[in-house]
DNA sequence: CTGTTAGCGCATTCAT
DNA sequence: ATGAATGCGCTAACAG
């Protein structure tokens, strides 16, 4: 292990004109910094981060908390993250919870150990032990996509209402009045949120909605299956289903045309996300687009601002969507 | 800062005695463990993770150096690492390094600053800067997938040669004899594998290969529909296109059918890697399934071998493919 | 501008 | 079994 010491001996000088050399150099003269730098290059010196650390008591780290890592949409988001982070000369500690909220303690704790300055969270979970709620209180979090269950956190979601009422319009647009919903995760203000969007409007349009036509509860692509195949196998079929990601699209679109019905000639089909192959389904898919990308360096953001103790001017910021017709979606079949 | 002091002279004991009842229990009485862990809770004492590693030189944290974070095999591995390393303790700092060496360079030097304690390469370049190389000679470093260039660290990847020999077996017993290419990355021992085993099969079998069918040249989704434009634009296009990842295949697919090409019937198509998407394609996807979730589990198991300066039984793994054939292969066109 | 000194919070000798 | 003392590697306050 070669330490600032030995580079301070090798220089000929003191370990505080070493570390001033490396982090204010205009502190000391030129040509004692030419003498620090040298045995610096000779020494293969690197200051130990570890230890800077522990003296400034920042670690520059933050932990992301996502449910899973292959849903691309999630990704999309934690690479706006990563790419804000690292630009302010963060790193970010990856915790995949699988939705398990034992692993979710775990993670979450990094930040009560100081081994992570603050927490963006993807889901909609509390993510401390009910041991750790009470320290947790003023540590630095921010959720997005989601917003945290019962607690006055700040977040960064979409206009999940809006952009599920412009679908229900969409669709109407379309001569729709029959229509199924895949549903995500059930237990969120995704689904609450989106869910009233539909509603709203199927009441002011003065269309019935019968509950039995709301299926699903995970994002899971055979939640999709699944779920069409429960809407087609009704005496009464929709002809237009809204699902609440493209995953389960996909897996919607799949099994009504294994089950021989055409897309959207006798039913049409939505998502949300927008993710890349969504453009490539046959046909592909009418979604809504949503800045996933935006979304995590917003989330970042307020992190930072909330890890600096600088007041946050708003605590939740609800960011536009986009209705990305494809061909998906079409007239009802008459 | 509730520290280890507080806590000693809550408990009326010294610091070491808490450091002791936190870490090695056994070695204090029932009574003062008692005793100190009743001031813990009342003082909310955790322990700081940064003093706890500057002690002991251990971060106990890893990097992951990948090109990009929406490619879902990619994040299978990473799924795979997180998951073993949480098991051992360790936790993983996300390099998403959008395939720039600079990037690259500053995840890298991660290790040399004991801010993390080892690296695990997705992407096939030596990660360090010029600068760093000579530091970077004894760390612990693995690559997964791919092999770094040039260098002697230990690898786990597929069998990209019996692969996509596997491939080009199958293709040809369909009675394929005109085969395109659509490739990913160029520069990387992917690329020379699976070129290699296809060219292989195809020389056995006396079929000839004009190298103006071997288009691409990344694993984007339009790459796969460019490639499939100008392959279809040739005057005798072929029969049978492979192409090097999933991502790609589902473009090709798509651009294809645009072009009024049936596949398989006209066409057709084959990909790497079995994302979870590739089975809901329009047809489904043939393609070669990878271990990627085991794969990543292995790259961190040899990786904390090398931490442990444990010596290594092998110095790389090669691990076995699966063919999954689906309906997006068929018989030739007569 | 540079050196000396004193910690950061913790773990680990070495005594007792 | 416990406490006192030392040091991990570095930075910052204070002198000079």
């Amino acid at each position: 292990m070669t330490n600032i010491k030995k580079v301070s001996e090798l220089a000929g000088v003191s370990t505080a004109t070493v570390s001033r050399t490396l982090k204010s150099p205009g502190l000391v003269t030129e040509k004692t910094r030419d003498k620090v730098m040298k045995a610096v290059k000779e020494a293969g010196y690197r200051p130990n981060w570890l230890a800077t650390s522990v003296k400034t008591g920042k670690s520059n780290s933050i932990v992301v908390l996502v449910p899973n890592l292959v849903n691309p949409f999630f990704m999309r988001i934690i690479e706006g993250i990563e790419q804000a982070a690292q630009e302010r000369g963060y790193s970010v500690l990856l915790g995949d919870t699988q939705g398990k909220s034992q692993r979710e303690n775990e993670y979450a704790s990094m930040v009560l150990t100081n081994r992570a300055d603050g927490l963006i969270q993807l889901d909609h979970s509390f993510p401390f032990s009910d041991n750790d709620a009470e320290l947790a209180e003023t540590i630095p979090m921010v959720s997005v996509c989601e917003r945290i269950a019962n607690r006055k956190y700040p977040f960064i979601e979409l206009d999940n209402y809006a952009a599920s009422r412009a679908l229900a319009h969409h669709l109407i647009s379309y001569g729709h009045s029959r229509f199924g919903i895949i549903a995500g995760q059930i237990e969120s203000q995704i689904y609450r949120d989106r869910l009233a969007g539909i509603k709203s409007v199927l009441h002011e349009e003065g269309i019935a909605f019968d509950d039995s036509m709301l299926v699903g509860g995970s994002y899971r692509i055979e939640t999709g299956v699944e779920g069409a195949r429960q809407l087609a196998g009704r005496e009464q079929p929709p002809t237009a289903v809204i699902c609440f990601n493209d995953d389960i699209a996909i897996g919607a679109l799949h099994e009504f045309k294994r089950l021989g019905l055409t897309v959207p000639g006798d039913i049409s089909v939505t998502g949300f996300d927008n993710v890349r192959v969504s453009a490539y389904m046959d046909p592909p898919l009418t979604t809504i687009d949503q800045p996933a990308y935006e979304m995590g360096r917003r989330a970042f953001e307020v992190l930072l601002q909330m890890i600096s103790r600088q007041p946050l001017n708003r605590t939740r910021e609800i960011l536009p969507f986009t209705l990305v017709e494809r061909q998906s979606s079409g007239p009802a079949k008459s």
